[in-house]
DNA sequence: GATGTGACAGAAATCGATTACTGTATATGC
DNA sequence: GCATATACAGTAATCGATTTCTGTCACATC
């Protein structure tokens, strides 16, 4: 067995430089108390020698304090939140903190294990793309002092702050570009709308079609799974030979997701149905795979790796700041045109007939 | 301002029970210390009652252990690392850790300082895909006490741990499979071969060819940086074209990884090259997103999820035992043909002329 | 009835930092 | 020349747990 050198502390270098651990304390960690010139270099050459790491676990519990953050997303897997985390990651590097990345795979229980694993560890902020939790566990995590914001699935809790994405425009959006583009018949096909974010994008589309005084056709999945990729691309699928079976005579499409628009585009190719000449796919989201597919596809964007970034930004600010006003963000959807539509029939602008 | 309830500590569960700290904790923490039923089962109900959320850092701090474990990875985007970091983290779950996540983004300093912040966070565990680390930092880790495992970057650090993959035969078993499909002119296009685990495959490429008698055909591009998904496709239709200039007349190729063969066939189809009628195409890793596209993509498997979780398993077992022997696992490739690849020419086994 | 033993509880030290106090010497003001 | 401020260093308490050491009973043993 290899013998560990034992890890020097505050108190070894206090030692090693006739000092008391107060004094190297304040060397080390930049406080403004005053301390002679020559101690200081003294001390810090000592540090530096004998490869001092200072330990963070002591510090935390006196300031009661902590540099990391928890984020909790329902799966890494996902593309778009492996943006999201990115972006917090990055901003929370920026100002030393350190994320603590938690996968819930949309299991309220797993969630709320991790939640307590968080408290713990004593994080004192806390980003969460939540699914279906009660405003109970907000309640306790603002009890305890941790700042939380939640993101992307509209939680329902008061008092909590957000950044959220504007689904139903997003849904309004997409929808009105198909019409645009001389589409009558165009088909929402989404996985089981069991989150809130599904039924605003759904809301959306009802409404361009209404307003245009077009028919809503829906075509949604049974059971959902998400945490692996390929479940939304296999039910992207399905739902496509489910679309072909109904007999709808759709000649666009608008998917909740680009990955089961992605599924719609490969089962369709695969029957020989050209995307977009026979059907145009507009999908949501804007996922960089998105672009690698053929046809690349049209999409709505929205902003993952910005959300990340702006989150962790304003939960930092949040906890350095007593800033404690409560707010909301609503993100705006932005139309990425790519080549999964074409035009149909008519003009763009003015519907035939 | 909202007045936050005072945290409740091991103290204040003491005194409402009427007794000392030591017994609570000895409650609490589920030693085998003899405590009389009726204090057990009052002390219980008061951290019941009180919600009472154990403070790790000072348990941490007294029995110099920690339960997370830290990750360093290039970068979370990238889905083959996504997949390795939920193996990580779900296994780490199980046995009550949590995952510090961590993007070098390929950026030797960046890693540095964030093996640095792991090291002042009392981390005892290491899982890294260490980019030219000097064995240095290795080292140092060691005599903190801190187990590391290597995975997936070949990292020439004597004395430490790793989880590898059998990139040089991958690259052989690729390139047999194309020759055993009767192609003769395959041509390897590469990103740029900084990377050992890009050396290997080659290597096993050239091995393959010598034995068939062929000539190797590299193509290899200048810049690479592969924090972006998007940077590795985009390479991979730059490639496309060096190699389409070149008028090598290959019938395959055979790329360091699926993203890139990915740019590969979109640049090729794009042009109206069509894959696999023309040119056959083999990836490497065995992404997701390679059974997405069209064709979908034959290639090499490297098992992404199950490295993550065998990785942390090793890694717990080893910061748990002190079963400090070294080792060295080598994971095999698998070949996952799909439709990128056809057959070409005379027999499968038999070589023409 | 002396002794040994095991069950049980508390006091106090400890982990590695920070910081409120206390104390001393030097400088400054008038 | 005396009061006061300032620079500087150390002592000791503290954060929230764990754990070693002591100590007290109660009970069994011979």
């Amino acid at each position: 067995m290899k013998r560990m050198k034992k890890k020097v502390t505050i108190h070894d270098i206090a030692r090693m430089a006739n000092v008391s651990a107060a004094t190297v304390s304040r060397v080390l960690s930049n406080s403004d108390y005053p301390v002679s010139q020559s101690l200081r270099e003294k001390i810090l050459k000592i540090a530096a020698e004998t490869n001092y790491v200072p330990n963070l676990l002591g510090k935390q519990l006196k300031k009661n304090t902590s540099t990391t953050i928890g984020v909790v997303v329902p799966s890494i897997v996902n593309p778009f939140y492996s943006s999201v985390i990115l972006g917090i990651e990055q901003t929370a590097r920026q100002r030393k903190y350190t994320v603590i990345t938690c996968n819930s795979m949309h299991d309220p229980e797993l969630e709320s294990e991790y939640i307590r694993m968080l408290m713990e560890k004593q994080v004192k902020g806390l980003i969460i793309a939540s699914i279906a939790n009660d405003g109970g566990m907000f309640k306790q995590l603002a009890d305890m002092g941790i700042h939380v914001i939640a993101i992307d699935q509209r939680v329902d809790a008061e008092g909590i702050s957000k950044i959220d994405f504007d689904f139903v425009k997003g849904g309004q959006m997409a929808t009105r570009h198909l019409i645009d583009k001389g589409h009558r018949r165009i088909a929402y096909l989404t996985a089981r709308m069991d989150r809130p974010s599904r039924r605003s994008i759904f809301r959306g589309y009802q409404e361009a079609m209404k307003e245009a005084g077009l028919e809503p056709i829906l075509v949604e999945a049974n059971a959902d799974d998400d945490h692996n990729p390929l479940s939304d691309f296999d039910t992207g699928r399905a739902l496509a030979r489910k679309l072909l079976a109904a007999k709808v005579q759709a000649t666009a499409v608008f998917t909740c997701n680009d990955m089961l628009a992605i599924g719609v585009i490969n089962e369709l190719s695969s029957r020989n149905i050209r995307v977009p000449e026979e059907i145009s796919v507009m999908g949501f989201d804007g996922i960089d795979v998105g672009q690698m597919i053929h046809p690349p596809l049209t999409t709505i964007k929205q902003p993952d790796y910005e959300m990340g970034k702006m989150a962790c930004t304003m939960l930092l600010n949040m906890m350095n700041n007593e800033n404690n006003h409560q707010f909301e963000i609503i993100l705006q959807p932005k139309l990425i045109e790519r080549q999964s539509v074409v035009s149909r029939g008519g003009h763009s602008e003015t519907s035939g007939r």
